[in-house]
DNA sequence: CTGAAAGCGCTTACAG
DNA sequence: CTGAAAGCGCTTACAG
């Protein structure tokens, strides 16, 4: 394939090498028949500018490292995929890196992508974003840093989330205005602190409606539907039995729908269930569940703005940028009247 | 951060930059005596080498492209976490090129990216691997690229796959081996050819037990769970309903599993279901789906080792490298005696 | 508006 | 076994 270099772009248009770079970079100053000229040219001979050499003479290398705890689960493959899009937008170009905080070098390892990459921003997707000790070797290397959904505020560059408590809110009125007043709640792990918060919209939605919550429809799991299917069990067995069961995660919600099936119990008919996230197992199951989608790609995309924007680039460290993205009710086939 | 150069440690180590180069590469003829004081100045000084400076200079970039379809399906997410553990073990990082081969622009999007990173190589994931317009571009930019499981056979430096029929076949002896005679299969879609592999492996159990295949218990979906519940629907209503039922892929196997659930067919007792692919769908269903583990972080680490191994980076071109990776049955809770 | 000079941080030949 | 020179392909100051 070509190996074609400024030099032959310059020579060809009978400029110089630097003309031919303000014009590829879209910098002001140049007449404009010879910047049409340039570009005649770069098309021809289809140019691809070296990002390598780009990055070594400039202080940019347009690449943004994504860094991720688990690469494989669903949240991470829909948080990348806004990131990609974002980065193909802007011209940049993402680097994923896997970060297990279980490896004896992790920080090196996180270290040495940054050095070596020279990376000009970075994406750190949860749970990870919400450990100290990566945030401080973040923070240290000085590197604009954008959290995706972290649970608390640590410092960075910016961060991007959803209102997790007023989803959940969300949900339980739209479960309350369907009549159910027995509503079973599936708590996430204690560790995850969106689903505490998903819990106080829950109780929120409740006291404002004037229901009392009986704490035996409270039960805790760990966001895997094998403990769906547990609490699903005892909530089922209740001896005044909910009408509906809010999961606070797909995957419990998919758990609590399969118990119900194995006792025959109909869904919606007879029990409604919900769960939150918009995961692939809620389209797998049937009914289908009802939930709530989370803008994962668009926090992503979100956040590839925010360090791509040059405003931002230049006062990094002193502004902080924060969005909160919309969320959205999903209404599927596992929740009906009471 | 320390922006520490190749300058700072030879200075600091008394020796000149092309001695430390020579350390940091591994290279042979150092004095082991400088080659541990170079290394001790390279830990004390946390030295990072340029990976820009680096690949502009050689011929080499460390990076490695991962051209993907569809970024966000499970399969990609598995193929993507055993590329970035394969590049991870050679200290090459993966860029995640996606392609969408209905963009207007899709081929300027794959030479840029080739072009500007100068990647050392490109690993193509199904099923784009298997569209000769993207492959005519690899190879005319001469990059060494490994398919994923491709269905044919494309022109590529290397393939890495699985042998599907074996693998059907296999499983089709396992039912047979449970006592079932009466045995749906349900095809996947014609496009996707690994899918006639695998019936292949089917009839070929069958033939090879003396049982013959009753056509009207051959049904074709399109790998989407809503597909698998309506052949389900078919499979389930035959005069002479079939004891098990083989589904090309795990999403369908889901379907099928729903349908009997909806009419009150116990699984495994009245009916065996199982899948293919050890997608996560499999094991979100209860019971959990019996199904076929393909090995496919496996073959994507492959493709890296093959793409950074100097003996075949050098012939590459005139030199193929063809892997078969073995796969798995996994036995769960779909499927039981006849 | 345009270009010549210098340099980014490495590695590739090439001498010793 | 080791190093001085040149260069990879761009961009950053700096002149004009």
């Amino acid at each position: 394939m070509s190996i074609v270099t400024i030099k032959d772009v310059a020579a060809k248009a009978g400029v110089s090498p630097k003309t031919v770079s303000r014009v590829i970079n879209g910098e002001a100053y140049v007449r404009p028949e010879v910047r049409e000229l340039v570009q005649k040219v770069v098309a021809e001979l289809d140019y691809r500018p070296n990002a390598f050499a780009r990055s070594l003479s400039s202080s940019r290398s347009y690449l943004l490292g994504l860094f991720i705890d688990d690469p494989v689960s669903g949240y991470a493959t829909d948080v990348q995929h806004g990131a990609l899009i974002g980065c193909r937008q802007r011209s940049y170009h993402l680097v994923v890196e896997p970060v297990d905080l279980t490896a004896p070098d992790w920080e090196g390892q996180v270290r040495g992508s940054i050095a070596a990459l020279r990376l000009d921003g970075a994406i750190v997707a949860p749970p990870i974003c919400d450990e100290a000790a990566l945030m401080a070797v973040f923070a240290e290397s000085g590197l604009p840093t954008v959290l995706v959904a972290p649970s608390s505020a640590p410092p960075a560059s910016g961060t991007v989330r959803m209102d997790d408590r007023r989803a959940a809110q969300e949900m339980t009125e739209y479960l309350l205005g369907l009549g159910h007043r027995r509503i079973g709640f599936v708590q996430g792990p204690i560790s995850h602190s969106a689903s505490a918060r998903r819990e106080e919209g829950f109780r929120k939605a409740m006291a404002a409606a004037g229901v009392t919550v009986d704490e035996d429809c409270i039960v805790r799991g760990d966001f895997s539907s094998r403990t769906g299917m547990e609490l699903g069990e005892r909530l089922l067995a209740l001896p005044e039995r909910p009408t509906a069961i809010f999961a606070s995660n797909d995957d419990m919600a998919l758990g609590v729908l399969i118990t119900a099936m194995k006792h025959g119990i109909a869904v919606p008919e007879r029990l409604s269930v919900c769960g939150f996230d918009d995961a692939p197992s809620s389209r797998a199951a049937w009914p289908q569940v009802t939930t709530v989608r989370q803008p994962k790609a668009e926090m992503a995309a979100a956040a590839v703005d925010i360090l791509v924007n040059p405003q931002f680039r230049q006062k990094a460290g002193d502004e902080h940028a924060h969005l909160m993205l919309p969320h959205e009710l999903i209404l599927r086939g596992s929740t009906g009247p009471a």
